[in-house]
DNA sequence: ACCTGAACACCGTTCAAGT
DNA sequence: ACCTGAACACCGTTCAAGT
């Protein structure tokens, strides 16, 4: 692609292609791996190149960020404020678990900005008309977040570690190696232990579980 | 502390203070400022001769993390349910805001290793003990671990974010720069939602949740 | 305004070599 | 076994300079 005999003509960039490029090389080779040199060259220029439209390496992650957080449209579910907020969820587990970089990209650093506030906006506002108090919804709201932040985040993990089976030897291996008499209860509980990794059934149990317990907040 | 003119003597290394060294520099300068030359150059010595302890920085890192989760002793609390995987949760929460490395490495990457069954035995033993089934048990142990690792990493990064004033005044501008009109919810609640971006009473908020949504279980 | 090349101060890791 | 120095193939970023 990158032929570096020619100049670049005027133009070849902008900040939306940039954050394009960016975003595939991420997905393809994971964010830790990527470089604005590797870009640079992806996108045929210089590094300093990119300089001139991001003032640094981090502001150029944040902008692939909000392109993936603005992207997708979010759920309209109507009905329950349990209905909405699961679905709110849902959706944003499966944006993650989509996009690794963006999970990673959340995992590294605070939202400053305004990015989340559609979705923020879904859950409050469902959890106020439902009775909640201000405290109550404020509390919520970010329970749920931090929940599925974690859970993806986990569950990427173990996904990324079990795609080869190098790392599924590991993980049985270590499993194998857990003492009966020290831990009797995590060597009964083996399979059952390995199952809750990922997966959708994984991810609805907790989410079941923290929705029931918000319940009982309205009768106070 | 380096003195770089004479050759180090034999044996100036061994694993333990290579990995208390590390943890020093992690907590001082933050995971990913942390480099295998500067600690060598800690420590007095070359790059080089921290590869035999090591095979490479990836084994470094996660004997660091060993060192962590080894070190702090299980709660051993008594009694119902609740109260025990309430205070297993509560401890390691604390723990890796004791040490933001620790959080920064756990959300980094898989745990391959038995470093936590000792926590696991204790949670999935109480609630196997109140009568979860086997999968619930699992699943309610796993549902636990990634909401403290999700609100604790969080609740981390909200702390870094407000620590310089230059990222109070960000949180700040972001928050007053939403539209009412966009988001009337989010503008009426932004006191209370500020006030969960961390502390004791966000996290006990969730844990309550999740553990009170976890007791109809029993009824099954 | 937009892209460049050279340079600086870093990285992790391999390799061959000292003691 | 334990530590070294030189080298390789990288980084992000500054600075001065072209067009």
């Amino acid at each position: 692609m990158s032929d570096k005999r020619t100049r670049a003509p005027r133009n070849t960039l902008n900040p939306d292609l940039i954050v394009t490029t960016a975003l595939r090389l991420m997905t393809a080779d994971g964010v830790e791996a990527f470089s604005l040199r590797a870009l640079a060259k992806e996108l045929g220029v210089g590094p300093m190149a990119l300089y001139t439209y991001f003032r640094n390496k981090d502001e150029l992650v944040d902008a692939v960020r909000d392109h993936l957080l603005g992207a997708r449209q979010l759920s309209t579910a109507q009905g329950p404020w349990q209905h909405q907020i699961r679905s709110i969820a849902t959706g944003l587990r499966e944006l993650l678990l989509e996009h690794p970089c963006l999970l990673r990209i959340l995992a590294g650093r605070p939202l400053k900005g305004p990015e989340t506030a559609a979705a923020t906006e879904t859950v409050v506002r469902a959890l106020r008309e439902a009775g909640f108090s201000k405290e109550d919804a404020a509390r919520a709201h970010t329970t749920l977040f931090t929940f599925v932040l974690g859970a993806a985040l986990w569950e990427s993990q173990m996904n990324a570690e079990k795609q080869d089976r190098e790392g599924r030897r590991r993980l049985r291996a270590t499993m194998a190696s857990l003492s009966e008499v020290d831990y009797p209860t995590v060597v009964d509980l083996a399979g059952e232990l390995a199952a809750t990794s990922g997966g959708d059934a994984q991810f609805e149990f907790g989410l079941n579980a923290l929705i029931g317990g918000l319940e009982p907040l309205l009768d106070r």
